[in-house]
DNA sequence: TAGATTGTTAATCGATTAACAATC
DNA sequence: TAGATTGTTAATCGATTAACAATC
């Protein structure tokens, strides 16, 4: 019932939520009820006003001299990245990354709840992986307009990543998380988010190349 | 013969040589010879200064009305980036995701030349994924330190990370690609860097809660 | 030459950090 | 109360974008 229930934040505050989250939890673990963002700020090793700025974004208010009450902090966060409710997803691409991702425990309590599989491999067809069905690549547009699905997961190589992508948005999906080393071609109001392994394999080499001078 | 060879850069000018190297060489492969940063910068959908300016981190000169020499452009981001000569890497954690690494044709253009994988599993111990053996992880500290190896990836689950990141350290591994969700605890001279899916996921799970107002 | 493009300096923008009054 | 902590406003910092002279 706020005013302003959700707002546009900076994306580098949204990137740092879930590590405040895990600690939070951690602490929740250690039967802790109210926390500071001092404290806060020097268990991750970051500015305290920045910890102040970004939680202030989930709505929470907190005490002077007491910081924040945690319950009550942990939803806020969770409720502010969109945790809350867990949005289910569909992935294409069984190789070795997809079975991979297909078996994060991890990502149900992100809010995200990969429902099925997808590859055009027959011998794959029709297995299951982590209780995930791998179906028919052919059959999501037609699957994800039914089921309301809205993000679609990358996992097959560069080769076919444009292709994967077009089936997607013919299926209505409205947010791609893209693990394929190749940039997408996609509407501006398409959410898209690339996991850009060359691009920190970039920063390590040249930090490497750098420290050896 | 440069007065200044390797000087430190903006982390995002970094980031995005990769970029702009696929798009060089996919000109290349289109007998193109001169490239100016203005058509560069269209390609990607970026600002032509920051192209300019990124590209003049490498070193190389261009010539006005002309652009830029393809193929010492390209010679010239690779040496910044430090992928003209591939640096070896051990990988520990032989799961789907550390099999998916050690199949990835692409790293070997991309600077990075993963020689071994590690596992504790005994059943994986002895065998090869992608042409590669994957050892005991005991044998790593020693293996490494012979080998001058300076480059961990560690794509084990969250509880053994930091074992596996301390087991790297005392094999004198000096710069680890972490894929655990955790935060590591390392000295301030090894160069880290996280592959932080959950930080995407808040990304893109906030997105899509916002839109939906 | 005219005009496109480079290289560089200045302006803007956004995020982080510092300062400080309000408060329990 | 005294002191720690919040919330907010101002200063700093770094990256991106704009402006423009130099050049082939």
């Amino acid at each position: 019932m706020k005013d302003k229930p959700l707002r546009s934040a900076p994306t580098p505050s949204v990137r740092r939520m879930p590590r405040y989250l895990r600690c939070l939890h951690a602490l929740r673990s250690d039967r802790v009820e109210w926390i500071s963002c001092t404290f806060l700020a020097e268990r991750l090793n970051v500015d305290p006003t920045l910890v102040r700025k970004d939680l202030a974004l989930t709505g929470i208010t907190g005490k002077p001299k007491v910081g924040y009450y945690l319950p009550d902090l942990i939803m806020a966060v969770e409720r502010f990245i969109g945790w809350d409710n867990p949005e289910d997803a569909f992935l294409v691409g069984a190789g070795h990354l997809g079975t991979a991702l297909l078996g994060f425990e991890g990502f149900a309590r992100h809010g995200l709840n990969i429902v099925a599989g997808f590859d055009n491999d027959p011998t794959k067809v029709g297995t299951t992986v982590a209780d995930k069905p791998i179906l028919d690549a052919a059959k999501l547009p037609d699957l994800a307009q039914r089921m309301h699905i809205r993000i679609g997961i990358i996992t097959v190589g560069a080769r076919n990543a444009q292709a994967v992508a077009d089936l997607m948005l013919s299926g209505g999906i409205t947010a791609i998380w893209n693990f394929a080393p190749v940039p997408l071609d996609l509407p501006e109001d398409v959410i898209l988010e690339n996991e850009d392994l060359s691009g920190t394999l970039a920063v390590i080499s040249r930090r490497l190349a750098a420290s050896g001078i």
